[in-house]
RNA sequence: GCCGGGAUGGCGGAAUGGCAGACGCCUGGGACUUAAAAUCCCAUGGGAAUUAUAUUCCCGUGCCGGUUCAAGUCCGGCUCCCGGCACCA
């Protein structure tokens, strides 16, 4: 910033705080949930507390809090509220490295960013505020724990996770970096541990299903949403193996190409693979090849670039159609997570089966043919994913792939070698964290009665405070005797807890049921009102929680739908994702060192001038990059607004524009205006209109009293429109012009029909789709007079002399083109 | 890699298949001023022609091709960038 003292346009920092004082103190973000007349719930998504909230975050609140106040002057009853997702790693990442203790660091940063909130106009219900690391909030996130493990959608088995041997601890995929620690770069291990899962995949279904009722949501989330849920029907078939008893299994969508499989592969985690290679010579040459699969990370496990590794297991299974003996391998590319850990093999049919027969040698084979272009393996140097006709394939011969899908399932279904299955791609939700910072699960392992729930009553089972936290990388709990001791609620015996905490994502995936009931202490929320006020009307946050948040959130409001909680299926209505604030190209954040702190601006501009801004960016719904100096210019355009509606404005300029048509632009402004916000909540584009608006008040020129009462309105109207953008600002103007309430509590402003009439059009005069003349004609012209006008322009004339003209095509009120 | 999205002037962006570049920023010019700031007005995609200084023409929406009277917009094929990928939230 510039050490010189701008001068100010108008007194943003008085009027500011006064306005915020008074909302406050009007009370009119409050609602009595008990008593919604035409409720609007408006919900933004609640924040992770960090230090200090940057311009970036600060879109999200101003979306939110642009849409609430507009609907309030809609004359819904609306309910907006905040509150603070407050578990979560890096405040315990932070007290491990000597800083505060998370609670302490937490509460702090809460604390700021509600005073940034304040700051920055954000209306809200506040004595309705959720912090879910409080016990009054996670007692019941335990609750929700206790609800799915009576249903039987919490359960216990063993998983893999990423573990580093010399921090003692486990690492997500983003903290594991080329194989190894982010922290001290040890080599990263697979290694197995009893965790706690939410049974997700049992309404994999009704998850799918229900994204064709919300109609509210962007495309793109609903299509992510079913990408991962990952559907797929196929056939479920048994290998059976050569000197064995069990037969393997092997999921596929393509059964059409059975008759092609000639080996089999294993994931390296494959439960079977002890077993099988029991008898086997070079055991231990084959289980160094897989422990040196397994130490590759999923993600470039599944990529098509890297290369295919696999061993031969030395076993054999047999190919229930063909009868043939086939070679069963293990391979990189194969999950235990998907299907069965183990596919069948279709080489010429199967990119990745081709690559990994391409390399060991394995037999390939044509099955499905492409009748005008016969494959030839030799030649082949990619498989044929496509349909056609089936070749090598027994009784199959000479149908088409399409037809033979289904009627191979039927022979194996018969013959039972097969049966038909869906899969889905959808995993548990794997709810276990070896962190301090979080619920603890409210479980206790009893020798003699094994896994006891907590009791209800005995519920919240509360984060001891006093605590070590030691960059050993082993959670605090685990260490902490008095937390971990316990008595077993059946047989009062001496037990251990549970030290795990829960994912974040459990707290976040019921908060807003919690709003409506903050401060109950009997229960969780209460049913009948949210039945009241759910669905959310309109969910605002950010593109990146479109999957998980999401999905978990529908998860658990479908579960209490099942308990007879709530009477709504899905827990919003209608979704908005705003796109990120970008700066110097990247995404604006702290470790970049490219974040812009609103706090410098607000003190130079005012808080008005940098929501506008932010509204006026872009498409909320796209990243935008921000500028210093666009700010400058929503900050002029506050000063040219402010001038004009307080009358301190003595402009000379020539009228160039006439009454009725600043009358029309009015009137076009509003339904602009509304249409943006009812519609995508394009504020860019409404906000442009405005300023065309003022721009052109500003080249009127008022005669009479005629004249300075359609200016007066115009001023009026444009308070109004710009009043959930910039409140502040709207505010004190309309008090200015006389009013005695609230902005909120007027109406929303009103066009007329009438009065976005034209006279006059401006047509467009093209010859063979070129723009060659511009042609002014009244607006009531019939189709007729307007092609004779048109070929008797001048211009026009130059252009069609001598040709022959083939049609001349009219698209009411914008063109005509004459086809020469 | 898989899934989703994007690419338009010097910059952010605007455009129901129908006049590309609204609005804002930057920049240049002018008015006001002792001067500056602020403010107000005008110009502003690139190139060319004419000097009649107003107008005309050509080229332009990541790349290659197609459909159409007409394509930023639709279709096919690429390139690059961004988000998510299950222990960041």
């Amino acid at each position: 910033m510039n050490d010189y003292k701008v001068k100010k346009s108008y007194p943003f920092d008085a009027i500011e705080p006064k306005w915020q004082k008074f909302w406050e103190d009007q009370g009119l973000f409050r609602v009595d949930v008990d008593n919604p007349v035409s409720k609007y719930y408006c919900l933004v998504m609640f924040p992770y507390p960090s230090a200090a909230l940057h311009v970036g975050h600060g879109r999200n609140y101003i979306i939110g809090d642009a849409v609430a106040r507009y609907k309030m002057m809609r004359g819904f009853c609306v309910l907006s509220t905040m509150g603070f997702d407050a578990f979560g790693l890096p405040a315990e990442n932070a007290a491990i490295k000597g800083g505060l203790h998370p609670k302490v660091s937490t509460l702090n940063n809460i604390a700021n960013m509600k005073r940034q909130l304040h700051q920055w106009g954000c209306g809200y219900d506040w004595p309705k505020e959720v912090i879910s690391c409080l016990p009054e909030y996670y007692k019941w996130t335990q609750w929700v724990f206790l609800k799915l493990y009576e249903k039987g959608l919490a359960y216990k088995k063993r998983q893999a996770v990423n573990w580093c041997p010399s921090c003692q601890t486990t690492l997500a995929n983003e903290q594991v970096v080329d194989g190894s620690c982010e922290r001290c770069e040890t080599k990263v291990i697979e290694k197995e541990l009893e965790q706690w899962f939410f049974k997700i995949t049992s309404y994999a279904d009704r998850l799918l299903e229900d994204l064709s009722l919300l109609e509210g949501w962007p495309e793109r989330v609903r299509t992510m949403q079913a990408n991962w849920i990952g559907k797929s029907h196929g056939v479920d078939i048994s290998f059976p193996v050569v000197d064995e008893k069990e037969p393997l299994h092997c999921f596929t969508t393509r059964v059409d190409t059975i008759f092609g499989a000639t080996y089999i592969v294993l994931a390296p985690e494959h439960p079977r693979l002890g077993s099988l290679l029991r008898a086997v010579d070079n055991r231990a040459e084959v289980e160094r090849a897989v422990s040196g699969m397994k130490a590759q990370d999923i993600i470039t496990r599944t990529s098509t670039e890297t290369e295919k590794v696999g061993v031969f297991t030395g076993r054999y299974a047999i190919n229930p159609m063909t009868g043939e003996k086939i070679p069963i391998w293990v391979g990189n590319y194969v999950l235990m997570e998907y299907g069965t850990g183990s596919i069948m093999c279709v080489p010429a049919h199967d990119e990745r089966d081709f690559q990994f027969a391409k390399r060991y040698s394995l037999p390939i084979r044509v099955v499905i043919d492409r009748p005008r272009d016969p494959l030839d393996v030799k030649s082949m140097s990619g498989a044929y994913v496509e349909e056609g006709v089936m070749v090598n394939s027994g009784p199959f011969n000479g149908i088409s792939s399409r037809e033979a899908m289904e009627k191979i399932a039927d022979d194996m279904e018969k013959r039972k070698i097969g049966k038909r299955t869906v899969n889905y791609r959808l995993k548990d939700w794997l709810i276990s964290r070896q962190r301090y910072w979080g619920a603890p699960i409210p479980i206790i392992y009893c020798k003699k009665c094994g896994i006891v729930p907590v009791p209800e009553k005995d519920l919240p089972v509360v984060l001891p405070d006093d605590v070590k936290f030691q960059p050993t990388g082993v959670s605090p709990l685990k260490g902490d005797e008095g937390f971990k001791h316990a008595k077993c609620p059946k047989c009062k015996s001496e037990a251990e807890r549970e030290v795990d905490t829960m994912d974040t994502f459990v707290d976040s995936s019921w908060y807003f049921l919690r709003y409506l009931s903050a401060d109950d202490p009997k229960k969780p929320f209460d049913s009948k009102r949210v039945n009241n006020w759910l669905p959310v009307d309109q969910y605002i946050g950010g593109v990146e929680h479109a999957i998980l948040h999401l999905l978990y959130s529908r998860f658990i409001v479908k579960v209490f739908y099942d308990l007879n909680l709530v009477s709504f299926k899905e827990p919003f209505q209608r979704l908005f994702t705003q796109g990120m604030i970008i700066k110097d190209g990247a995404k604006m954040s702290k470790s970049k060192g490219n974040v812009v702190s609103p706090d410098e601006l607000i003190e130079r501009y005012g808080v008005d001038t940098v929501r506008l801004y932010t509204l006026f960016i872009g498409p909320p719904e796209k990243d935008a990059e921000w500028n210093d100096q666009g700010v400058e210019g929503a900050y002029r355009f506050l000063g040219r607004f402010w001038r004009l509606v307080d009358g301190i404005n003595d402009w000379n300029v020539e009228g160039k524009v006439e009454a009725n048509v600043l009358r029309r632009m009015a009137h076009e402004t509003i339904k602009k205006v509304t249409d943006d916000l009812e519609g995508d909540f394009h504020f860019n584009t409404a906000i442009s209109t405005i300023m065309e608006l003022l721009n052109a008040v500003y080249q009127f020129r008022p005669k009479d009293e005629t004249d300075r009462a359609l200016l007066k309105e115009c001023a009026k109207t444009m308070v109004l429109l710009l009043s959930p953008f910039t409140p502040h600002i709207c505010e004190e103007l309309w008090r200015r012009l006389g009013h005695k309430a609230s902005v909120l509590k007027e109406s929303w402003p009103r066009y007329e029909e009438k009065h976005l009439v034209r006279e006059e059009l401006e047509i467009a005069v093209q010859v063979t789709g070129r723009v060659r003349s511009r042609i002014v004609v009244p607006a009531d012209i019939s189709e007729e007079e307007l092609k004779q006008k048109a070929l008797n322009d001048e211009k026009v004339k130059s252009w069609i002399e001598g040709k022959q003209i083939k049609t001349v095509i009219i698209v009411p009120k914008r063109l005509v083109n004459i086809v020469i």
